[in-house]
DNA sequence: GCGACAG
DNA sequence: ATCTTGTCGC
C-alpha cells in the first residue's frame, strides 16, 4: 500500500508531486538558458585586443563547491572563491555551513545547492570590503562542479545556478552523467579515436546529432565540460584549459579544498 | 524487468 | 558527496 511508486530507485524524492514541481522549475528556468557568448569579453589572448573599444579582459574567474559532513549527511560547507585569471591565485574567498535537508537526486542536483550559492553570492555583492567593488565590475564568469546542459534535460546545475543569479557559467563535471547516448564505454572510443590523437578535448555529440559538451583527453580521467549559461561552449573549453594547473580546474579545485578544510575546522 | 544515475 | 595509507616517482 504504502510507497508504491518508483521504489526500485535508490534514490527518490519525497512525493511525486515534489519530482513534478522540480520538473517544473528546471522547464520554466531552462527558457531564460543562454548558450552561446553574450558578455562583451574576451581572454586577453593578444595584447591589441585589450582595453579595445569597450571589450573586457576576464580579469577574474569564480569558483563554486560544496563538501559534506562525513558523520552529519546533512551538514555541509558551500564554498565561492575567485581567482585571479592570470596568475590563478585565490584573490577571494568565503565559506559557509549550512544544513541540507534536499536529497541529492541525480538530475536535480541544483535543488540542494541553490540556497547556499545565492547566499554567498549575495553576501559578496553586499559586502563592503574595498576588492568586492573591483570585483562587480570585472568579474564574469563562474566555475560550477556539475554539468551544465550535459544533462538529460539539457538543463544542469550550472545552469541552473547561472539563469538564477543572470551570470555567465561554465559546467565542470569529474564524472559522466550518461545522457542521450553518451556512455562511458562511448567516450572512451571517441577519446581514443585517432583523428583526434592531436586535441586536448573532444566534443561529446550525443545520439541526438547535439554537441552537449567536451571531454578533456589528458589525464587517464577525463573532466566534463558543458555550456551553462551566457557562455559558448569553444569559449568555456577555451577558460578550463587556461585554468587547469592539474586535472581538475583551479577554481573548482580550491573551492574544493576550502570548503573541505573549513567543514573539519568548524565542525 | 534491469541497469544507470553529475554531487 | 564520503569511506581511505602507503607508495611510487620527479
Amino acid at each position: 500500500m504504502e510507497g508504491s511508486s518508483k521504489s526500485s530507485s535508490t534514490f527518490h524524492l519525497s512525493s511525486d508531486d515534489d519530482h513534478k514541481k522540480w520538473l517544473e522549475i528546471q522547464d520554466s528556468l531552462k527558457r531564460k538558458l543562454i548558450t552561446e557568448d553574450d558578455y562583451n569579453w574576451n581572454l586577453g589572448e593578444s595584447e591589441e585586443e585589450e582595453e579595445s573599444s569597450g571589450v573586457q579582459v576576464l580579469k577574474y574567474i569564480g569558483g563554486f563547491d560544496i563538501s559534506f559532513s562525513k558523520h552529519h549527511p546533512s551538514v555541509a560547507c558551500g564554498t565561492l572563491v575567485v581567482l585571479d585569471f592570470k596568475t590563478l591565485d585565490v584573490v577571494y574567498e568565503d565559506s559557509s555551513i549550512v544544513t541540507i535537508d534536499v536529497p541529492y537526486v541525480p538530475g536535480f542536483l541544483a535543488f540542494r545547492e541553490a540556497p547556499v550559492f545565492l547566499q554567498l553570492l549575495k553576501k559578496m555583492q553586499d559586502s563592503s570590503h574595498p576588492f568586492y567593488p573591483q570585483v562587480l565590475l570585472v568579474f564574469v564568469l563562474l566555475m560550477i562542479d556539475g554539468n551544465g546542459i550535459l544533462h538529460p534535460r539539457g538543463f544542469g546545475s550550472a545552469c541552473h545556478l547561472g539563469v538564477l543569479a543572470d551570470l555567465p557559467t561554465i559546467g565542470v563535471g569529474k564524472n559522466l552523467h550518461h545522457v542521450d547516448g553518451l556512455t562511458s564505454s562511448r567516450v572512451r572510443e571517441l577519446l581514443e579515436a585517432e583523428d583526434n590523437f592531436n586535441v586536448d578535448f573532444i566534443p561529446l555529440v550525443g545520439d541526438s546529432g547535439n554537441t552537449l559538451g567536451a571531454a578533456s583527453k589528458g589525464s587517464f580521467k577525463p573532466i566534463f565540460v558543458s555550456v551553462g549559461h551566457r557562455v559558448s561552449l569553444a569559449s568555456a573549453v577555451e577558460v578550463v584549459k587556461r585554468t587547469c594547473k592539474y586535472r581538475v580546474p583551479e577554481p573548482i579545485r580550491q573551492a574544493d579544498i576550502i570548503s573541505r578544510d573549513y567543514l573539519r575546522k568548524h565542525h
